[in-house]
DNA sequence: TTTATTAATCGTAAAGTTACGATAAAAAGA
DNA sequence: TCTTTTTATCGTAACTTTACGATTAATAAA
C-alpha cells in the first residue's frame, strides 16, 4: 500500500514520527545542519551546499516547511530560510522523552 | 526516482538519517516506545500492541533490526525483542549533537 | 506423531518518495 | 521594458515503503 495508517495511532505518536521524518533523509539532515549552524537566516545559497538539483532541494525544503521545522521568507528574488525555534524545541523535547524512557538493565538479551 | 543518493553524502550524515528513520513511522515509534518502557525483553506480544497485521509488524521489526536499534533472540516458538543499548546511545548522541548546534538569536525571521 | 502456536518470508497491490529537467513566476537590475 | 536571477511548481520516471493475506518454518504441547 505505501499508505501509513495514521488514524490508528495517537496524535503524539504521529507527531513524533513526523518530526523524526524531518531528519530521516540525508539531504534534509544536511539542510538542517547547515541552517542550525548559522546565527541568522540563510538567503539563497542552500542549493549550492547540496549535491542535488535545484528542484530536488526545493522539494526537501517544502517538506521541512510542511513539518514546520523551518521557516521561509521572501526577500527580493531570494528566499531566506531559518530554523523555527519553537518546532526545533518541540522536536528536541520529543526525542529527549523518547531517549530518557529507556533505562538499561542486565535482564536483557 | 525514489532512490536516495546516499553516495553523495558523508557517512555521518547518512547514519544520522538512518537512525532518524527508525523513529520516522508511527508503528516504529510505538514499538520502540513499548520496548524502551520494559525492563526486560519482550517476547511475543508486540503484535497485540499494534493496530496492524502480524506480517506488517514483523516487517517493521526487521527494519529496526537492520538499523540495529533493536535485537531479537529466539526463545522457543517465540522471539524476544529488546532495545540495543549501544545503538540507542549512538542515536541519542546524534540527536543531542544535532539539537545542541542550534542557538536561537533574534537576528532571524 | 500430530496439532497448535508463533514469527518470518513471499507475493502482490497501492501509495509514497526521490530525483531531474523544463517551465513558470516574481522581483531586481540594466 | 527587457534581461537576469532565484525559487517554486509541473510532469514524469524509477524506486521504496507500507500493508495484508497466505504460506512456510520452527518449536512446544498434546
Amino acid at each position: 500500500m505505501g499508505i501509513t495508517k495514521v488514524d490508528k495511532f495517537e496524535a503524539v505518536i504521529n507527531r513524533r514520527a513526523e518530526l523524526a521524518k524531518a531528519f530521516a533523509h540525508p539531504a534534509r539532515v544536511a539542510i538542517l545542519d547547515f541552517l542550525s549552524g548559522k546565527q541568522s537566516c540563510v538567503c539563497g545559497d542552500i542549493v549550492d551546499e547540496l549535491p542535488l538539483s535545484q528542484s530536488t532541494v526545493s522539494q526537501h525544503l517544502k517538506e521541512l516547511k510542511r513539518i514546520g521545522i523551518i521557516k521561509g521568507e521572501i526577500d527580493g528574488p531570494r528566499v531566506c530560510y531559518c530554523i523555527d525555534g519553537n518546532v526545533w524545541k518541540e522536536a528536541q523535547q520529543h526525542f529527549m522523552e523518547t531517549f530518557d524512557k529507556f533505562v538499561e538493565t542486565n535482564a536483557c538479551c
